[in-house]
DNA sequence: ACAGATTACTCGGACTTCCGACTATCTGCC
DNA sequence: GGCAGATAGTCGGAAGTCCGAGTAATCTGT
């Protein structure tokens, strides 16, 4: 079932023999774009038995951070860095599953908090153990490459 | 705009302060899915004017480095590793737009291939071009992060 | 030779994400 | 005050991905 070479090696290969630019940066772009189709496939593996995927995880966790257990949908696209529409689908699903509320916002009438529930809490505690003993679905990458990859990923998301 | 601090170290702050485990596997996955945010939007930006995303760009990328223009889709699928419906689809987008062709496998009635054409390597040539004098979306990054963040992600895709 | 397993591709459906457009509300500035 | 512009959330639609299932063709083992 797996190929016998690494594709993005034998692509680098293809990129260099054909004299194309910036074989580096294509190389890490063509890595980071299969790395996250690996990785979200492995966590949304973990997170299926908790009805559960990826951004609806992290938008719980999120909310389980916050001081009173509420944000403005708007906050939580900022954090989570997606478009509006898809807080607005993400918040549906976990309502849907009773696990966050919709409230109003006490003073600005423009703006819903979603608010996590007792149920809530009690699954993204639970889900975020199950995460951890699996790595995030990082298990076959060394210790030290772990935050390499972190700090050098920094540079992308502040620019 | 942008946010006066950055979500990735905020929310390894609070995993911290939870006490939950593997921060670090946590904060390289989390950075890994934002990477993959910011380059695929930045990717598809550039080849907008072309008509393409990336997966497209990606399989007439490859079928232009082949000896004869031309692969079975399920050798594409494997080698960009997606799913056969993917593949499906992408070909079907591709074969609208005139930048590549069905044929019949010569010995294999089960299989079609997918053959670029004139008009697909002009494009795929140019597109090539443009990505490159952007970098590939990846202008923030310092040279030596570049292959740092390969060869952190390769045991990734190896496992 | 031939039945069963495997492989190749496609179709329909479910999901997620984004964009554009729209309503409602708030804010700043004259 | 009041109006222009910004901000909050939702809806409809387009696009991409995956999975399951189905059809067709090829391969394997006895």
């Amino acid at each position: 079932m797996p190929l016998p070479f690494d594709p993005i090696t034998e692509a680098r290969r293809n990129w260099e023999a054909r004299g194309w630019d910036a074989v580096d940066a294509m190389t890490a772009a063509t890595s980071i774009t299969r790395a996250h189709q690996i990785l979200l496939k492995r966590i949304d593996t973990v997170l299926e038995p908790f009805g559960l995927v990826f951004s609806r995880f992290e938008a719980l966790a999120l909310l389980s951070f916050t001081r009173t257990g509420a944000l403005p949908l708007a906050r939580i696209g900022e954090r989570l860095q997606v478009h509006p529409t898809s807080v607005t689908n993400t918040i549906d699903r976990l309502e849907a599953d009773g696990l966050v509320a919709r409230v109003p916002h006490p003073t600005d009438r423009r703006a819903t908090l979603a608010e996590i529930t007792p149920a809530g809490r009690s699954v993204v505690t639970d889900a975020a153990k199950a995460l951890a003993a699996e790595d995030y679905g990082l298990e076959g990458m060394a210790g030290t490459h772990l935050s390499t990859v972190e700090r050098s990923l920094r540079s992308l998301r502040s620019a």
